[in-house]
DNA sequence: ATTATTTGACCGGC
DNA sequence: GCCGGTCAAATAAT
């Protein structure tokens, strides 16, 4: 009311390195492991200060086709034109932010603009709001042969409808050439199956728990393939799970309650 | 009606 | 001073 626009409350960082310097330097895979880098503390703890710079918080870079899909919820707060960058930058921050005080979040960068373009993520603080974690060294995906036990290859095409789309909406679309991406879903669940329409994200029965199988959806990329298709090739999957996948869930959306079975 | 998304502006950091 | 990052308000979509 009569305070004026107050933005100054969120910044809490702790941490490593920043975007920047992550970028700079993951020129190829890299990234740095969170959990190397958390020994951070809490929020509310820090207003904003000299302990939390923005060079100091943790975070981790990861390469990836399918930046939207790291099996959390994201929501898109701004965007950016780097004046280094050919493609702008998108931020990204935890959907849970104000209901749980996530301060995960993460900047998308295109890496170029390739038919499956490559985008840098760099992801800033775990996630606290009880969904499974982020991307880390410690995580990597198994071979979907080996875990059968749920595997949900989606691909929708935007003529073809897809409930996931539903999902591109909520995760971005920032799909300048290929506007609309097929999409891939993979989860990782025993009971639980992907819905008619949600996202098969599910896995994280037990928020809050810690040996949370997390799943990762990875999408498929747009084409790339012989046909000039647009449908991912087994090429962007591996490239993923090459460059530390990790499975990644949350459970809850603001409309969509039921996820699959965490309603169980 | 609710929520997410979008764009712009502001601020902080370097 | 410049660049990057985040917030805020408005808009659109469901």
């Amino acid at each position: 009311m009569a305070s004026p626009p107050m933005k100054t409350e969120q910044s809490f960082e702790f941490g490593e390195l920043s975007a920047q310097d992550a970028m700079g330097s993951a020129s190829e895979s890299s990234y740095s492991p969170p959990g190397a880098v958390f020994g951070v503390s809490p929020p509310e703890s820090s207003p904003r200060g000299r302990n939390n710079r923005r060079r100091d918080r943790p975070s981790w870079v990861k390469l990836t086709y399918t930046p939207y899909f790291d099996g959390h919820l994201w929501r898109k707060y701004g965007q950016k034109k780097i004046k280094d960058a050919e493609y702008p930058r998108l931020y990204f921050r935890c959907s849970y932010r104000g209901d749980r005080q996530c301060m995960a979040s993460k900047l998308l960068q295109q890496k170029n603009g390739d038919d499956p373009p490559l985008y840098e993520v760099t992801y800033t603080y775990e996630h606290t709001c009880g969904a499974p974690p982020i991307p880390s060294p410690d995580i990597v995906a198994e071979p979907p042969a080996a875990s059968t036990e749920g595997l949900v290859l989606r691909f929708d095409s935007p003529g073809g409808h897809g409930g996931d789309a539903q999902m591109m909406q909520q995760q971005g679309q920032y799909q300048q050439s290929s506007s609309r991406s097929p999409f891939m879903m993979l989860s990782f669940g025993s009971s639980c199956q992907a819905h008619d329409q949600q996202p098969a994200f599910h896995s994280d029965l037990e928020p809050g728990l810690s040996s949370s199988l997390p799943n990762e959806g990875l999408p498929a990329p747009p084409p790339a393939n012989g046909d000039g298709g647009m449908f991912p090739t087994w090429d962007s999957f591996t490239y993923d799970f090459d460059s530390h996948v990790h499975f990644g869930d949350h459970s809850r959306l603001p409309y969509n309650s039921n996820y699959g079975c965490d309603d169980f």
